[in-house]
DNA sequence: CTGAAAGCGCTAACAT
DNA sequence: ATGTTAGCGCTTTCAG
């Protein structure tokens, strides 16, 4: 544990100021090139980095984007992939942040976290489904998934009715009729939306709907056990299950098996989002797939523009269905 | 863009000196009780939020544990979420960096970006598969998978000896006598240890070692395309290939398939690390499997325990044969 | 119990 | 061309 080298440290082995050594570090002119050179010099013997903190504290500009996160779950790493793919040979750094886990309540992560890193730190911000109205922020920010709603500055998200109708029309088209919904989090906009494409589809093919065959998962694993348990402990339990998102599926093909259920024979289920577990699953997961990487680009593209003086945008990326082996005709 | 709200803002809204806010924010005693309750109504009034990186100016403590990766790629991603896992619940937020995207040179990344956050920022790093030795550091360091060697403070790595011999054994089980072996990189010790794993398995079933079965491929798809038509133009060709890791083993299929050959039929091809891709690719990737989440949980405890006060460790974690549909029995 | 002042590492005026 | 100074937002002595 050796104390950080500083710029100090430099200056003194070089035998000049702290202003020298940095402006030679950063190419100010007003620097005798044999000064730069021997300051370099002493920079690489001595291993110098500047502290990315300290450099912030005084400029404006850091050249790094931050992507906020509320944990990284499958679905924020492949955007972070996307989001870093395509800041690839662009002069900025990705740093990811993850502010959450030692928060004690989940809510407002993203107001948090702006707050600790804008203006200081990332130049701009991709915020990975947010819950809350977007903060006033000192950086410009892109939403990816939000979930309430248009507010923020800039947003990239699915098409979620659409894809929940595909995934519904998928399951009647196989055959089934009592098709249960293991819903995410409704207090978030792409739960209630997915829900609604379940409905709609129902609706279209004159199904009745029936509130016993949609269960709580909350979007996540631990919370979808009860759901899962519940919908195939009806009386009269569903042939096949769209769970709202691919997490809350697995865990359902899970509580399934567990059940003495197989799928698909017993049980056909489809998830959405397409994270990468879906598809090495066994059976693979059928499911409506996100362009995660996609969408990771597009909030790029759109956040660079805005960096560089643009306006505000809305991308809106279709969901595809990909439909795999835990879906088949109902055997009753 | 409105401006951040600082601790100052808080103290002229509250009346009180900016000293008193930080005192009553960060629960140090020597504020009377009314007076904190006054300036902890206006902090949320005002939604402030204390600036990272002012913070950690100051402090020498964060709270912030960094993973340092040269990219976000499939296999960086996992082991990220796997110390983010194994951080949940602890008092410790991740922040994960890729900082050799906007740096020209991907050369000593580990050392810039450890330079650059370490001592300020971050109270430890996890420094994913770093290509150099470790530069003097100023925090804790456990380096995951390190390509040079055990001179970082700790590892964690894979067993890549004992994997590999697993794969080559496998398809000596399946019947192969001819059995070829695209390389690594080999200025990277977990090449090196995977090829010997490949030789003396060999070796142990009483199979001769032919030098012109051995090809290079770098680990990188792009490097493999050469080494896996070498392989395949001998005039004795191997009827199986162990590559060095899924990537090349992917591209060694495409290159078989291009040529006009079958796998599993004519060709078996066995990779290490199991990436998602392998697992959906068609057919299914036989691999060796590396443990990624584990590994990445592993760091984190042994990090902790360094942030306590704990010496180095070096844990070595077993890689598992992932038998797949791209090997079978040889046809000739 | 409260506030003034120093300083973390760095950059950007402003002197010299 | 170089050095001096001020200050980014915050925490921490140290006086009052």
């Amino acid at each position: 544990m050796t104390r950080r080298i500083t710029i100090h440290d430099v200056a003194q082995a070089a035998g000049v100021s702290v202003a020298t050594v940095s402006k030679a570090i950063n190419g100010r002119d007003g620097v005798a090139p044999s000064t730069m050179s021997h300051v370099m010099r002493v920079v690489d013997e001595l291993g110098y980095e500047s502290s990315l903190v300290a450099t912030s504290m005084r400029r404006q500009r850091t050249g790094v984007i931050g992507v906020l996160v509320a944990e990284f779950e499958p679905f924020a790493l492949q955007l972070l992939q996307g989001v870093s793919t395509a800041l690839q040979g662009t002069e900025y750094d990705v740093l990811a942040y993850a502010g959450s886990i030692s928060a004690g309540d989940h809510r407002g992560w993203e107001r948090r976290s702006l707050s600790r890193l804008g203006g200081t730190l990332i130049d701009g911000a991709i915020v990975v489904t947010p819950t809350s109205t977007p903060p006033a922020a000192s950086v410009p920010i892109v939403a990816i998934d939000p979930h309430e709603g248009p507010e923020w500055p800039s947003t990239v998200s699915v098409i979620n009715t659409d894809g929940a109708r595909a995934a519904t029309e998928h399951l009647i088209s196989l055959g089934h009729t009592r098709i249960g919904h293991l819903r995410g989090r409704t207090d978030l906009i792409s739960a209630r939306q997915r829900e609604e494409g379940y409905r709609s589809a129902l609706a279209a093919a004159g199904l009745p709907f029936d509130a016993a065959l949609v269960a709580d998962g909350g979007y996540r694993t631990a919370d979808s056990t009860a759901g899962a348990h519940a919908l195939l402990a009806l009386a009269d339990p569903p042939t096949a299950v769209f769970a709202a998102n691919d997490l809350s599926a697995l865990e359902m093909m899970r509580v399934a098996g567990e059940r003495g259920l197989r799928v698909p024979d017993d049980l056909s289920v489809i998830g959405f989002d397409d994270i990468p577990e879906a598809a090495s699953h066994v059976p693979q997961l059928s499911t409506v797939r996100q362009p995660l990487t996609e969408m990771g680009a597009a909030a790029v593209r759109v956040l660079l523009s805005m960096l560089a003086g643009g306006g505000r945008e809305d991308v809106r990326m279709p969901a595809e269905l990909r439909a795999r082996r835990s879906t088949a005709a109902p055997s009753r």
